[in-house]
DNA sequence: ATTAATTTTTAGACAACTCTAAAAATTAGT
DNA sequence: ACTAATTTTTAGAGTTGTCTAAAAATTAAT
């Protein structure tokens, strides 16, 4: 068996354990290939060879679950991604939509001393540019993001702390609108009929529909 | 036919740029082989999977020559690895020894965006760290390094400009006698008998053999 | 509880890249 | 020029990761 790890199997875990911390019921086949856009024949295959690994737990037919080592594996890749999100945007001009794409290509990158030098480099940064923890050194990750601002009440104030979609679509859709992570924003009016709320922030007024405040995390203001 | 790139490829006509720069004959498969440590036949399979998507000029049994579009995606890869090298020993706290590994994952990712701003961060450097020239953007490379140590007359002085040999073993070599890009030496004697020479940097005197020699480039002072 | 719909797995095949062993072509030696 | 040595290619096979189509298992529906 190789024991080295291949930039697909990386890819697995990671998406694996992404689908994890939505839930904490077994990762099923299917929504493995959907997150990978492959097919779950394909994902039956590769889950046969983590686990051989044992870098998940697999029932058949009853989806898996990664295993200690496995979880390891897929935050020190997360980790990689969110720091090297964090560099490319602080130091290399790119805006919170273009940063995916070329960290999905580093975080492959294989040396130690690379990613304790970018993580000293920028200061050991806590979140990426779309407010997502970066896991440190040993692999914990803080969890703050319980709130969306579709929970807001009229008339409460909160900041906005991060995105769930983090789609280039979205992301580009809050630059339009000038909402950034950090935003104080102050709910007017919530419509019964479609969800949508008026907001206010930095003096401006808007209405945003649901499917906007379902994908912001705030910060709730004290009262 | 598959239009994208891969890794494989990439490196299979770095490799054959890198040969085909000390000779003007085509590039042997066998040195290719040695080259990227596989077996030659591979390397014919290769070869003919490079000349249908015309990156080389393939004769059976006469060996390769790169076409322009070869050479070019040969010269942007080298270009990316040699920036990063800088990138890594400048602000990443690697020493010269240690790059290559990292640089020759860092080479194969793609993004326009990311080699204009690594290059911009760096202030546009000329050389890596084993004073190898990097390619500007249009793939124009400065040539200088003609002349090594070896061929330095007595009493003669110079300017240690790159390296030959980048091997691990031979840069902590230099590292170990306080021999650098830009040490000035001076030539005090040579032994006949092996081609040794007694050189004189920083006020020290050292002895060094020809195969040391052989492997430093250096720009001659006008005497 | 039995059928229907969905999910998951298996079987067989293909593409990229690699290898060993044998055949073919080239080069070198006398 | 002819044999010997070397280089290169071909043939056949293995690995990784992917796919389609069909079979098997699970879940949902009446």
């Amino acid at each position: 068996m190789n024991t080295q790890i291949s930039q697909t199997e990386e890819n697995y875990l990671k998406a694996i354990f992404s689908l994890s911390l939505s839930q904490n019921k077994a990762v099923s086949t299917n929504s493995i290939a959907e997150k990978l856009n492959t097919k779950a024949s394909s994902v039956t295959d590769m889950i046969k060879k983590l686990s051989d690994k044992k870098w998940v737990d697999y029932v058949k037919y009853q989806g898996v679950f990664l295993t200690l080592a496995g979880k390891k594996i897929a935050i020190r890749i997360l980790r990689k991604h969110r720091l090297w999100e964090v560099f490319l945007v602080k130091h290399f001009d790119f805006t919170w939509d273009e940063v995916h794409e070329v960290a999905e290509q580093l975080e492959h990158v294989k040396s130690e001393k690379l990613t304790q030098q970018l993580d000293a480099y920028l200061e050991y940064p806590t979140h990426d540019p779309h407010g997502d923890p970066i896991p440190d050194e040993d692999g914990n990750i803080a969890h703050h993001k319980e709130i969306m601002l579709s929970a807001i009440s009229c008339n409460e104030k909160c900041t906005i702390m991060g995105v769930k979609d983090s789609s280039v679509a979205f992301l580009k859709y809050l630059d339009s609108s000038g909402i950034q992570l950090g935003t104080l924003v102050e709910v007017v009016k919530k419509e019964a009929f479609d969800q949508s709320m008026h907001i206010l922030f930095e003096g401006k007024k808007r209405n945003i529909s649901q499917q906007i405040s379902k994908n912001l995390f705030v910060k709730k203001h004290r009262p």
